[in-house]
DNA sequence: CTCCTGCCTC
DNA sequence: GAGGCAGGAG
């Protein structure tokens, strides 16, 4: 495994169940609603991570409407073309590259999956455009298999919990490993999501609002004093 | 490193 | 005005 500095796994297991434990109280009163959380369809957890790449929820939303309204399944952003997808992504940025990879991901889940995302870590790491965040996604949120979802919230919350015991600059390998630690089997999908908004929210990039943070008992940056 | 637009924070 | 936002490919 990657977690194999002692120091630090010995820090993270024995956090675990505490990180793990507010994280879920904290998320009973605080997640977010958007609308690609009240479904789980597999397709439809795929749409809004692609629409959520480097993008603020806030702006993913203008893509996502268009992409479910217009494209209710793969076979239909199958049969898209690049130029027709691209339209939902002006919006919001990076429309060359969105447009192609769904494109590219819709064939192949359709001519190579009978038209369904698969529940397997490595097949849809295979499709274009999804990369371990995304596949963790789809696994934890459309099929409930246990599965991490480190993205750059993550990445941030985790690396001021531990910043005493983690190396100056953590390789995302480093930081995907502390993040499948985390997860719980129980309610991984609320804990994913759970530590995503409190990355938003609370844990923000710049100054963290450490005042109305539930985690400052296990937090190497509040413990330094920052 | 680039792709990328719009909005928010600093 | 600069930097960053539910990343990933080439
Ligand atoms: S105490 Fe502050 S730095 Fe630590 S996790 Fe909470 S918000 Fe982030």
């Amino acid at each position: 495994m990657i977690l194999d500095d002692e120091r630090l796994r010995q820090s993270v297991t024995k956090r675990t169940r505490a990180v793990r434990t507010a994280v879920l109280r904290w998320s009973q009163q605080n997640l977010r609603d958007f609308p690609w959380r009240r479904q789980s369809d597999p397709y439809r957890v795929f749409l809004a991570e692609v629409s959520l790449r480097r993008t603020t929820a806030r702006a993913a939303m203008r893509a996502y409407d268009l992409l479910t309204t217009r494209y209710p399944d793969f076979e239909a952003a199958a049969r898209a073309t690049e130029e027709e997808l691209r339209e939902c992504f002006v919006s919001v940025g990076l429309q060359n590259a969105r447009a192609r990879l769904l494109h590219l991901a819709a064939v192949k889940v359709v001519e190579e999956m009978g038209g369904r995302l698969p529940p397997d870590m490595n097949a849809l790491l295979s499709l274009p455009g999804v990369g371990l965040y995304a596949a963790g996604a789809i696994l934890s949120l459309g099929f409930g298999v246990r599965a991490a979802m480190v993205d750059s919230n993550a990445v941030r919350l985790y690396s001021r919990l531990w910043m005493d015991v983690l190396p100056a600059n953590p390789s995302p390998e480093l930081m995907q490993a502390i993040g499948e630690h985390l997860v719980p089997e129980r309610e991984h999908q609320v804990y994913n999501l759970a530590v995503i908004d409190l990355g938003a929210l609370v844990c923000r990039f710049g100054r963290p609002r450490c005042s109305s943070c539930v985690l400052t008992h296990k937090c190497d940056y509040f413990s330094q004093g920052h």
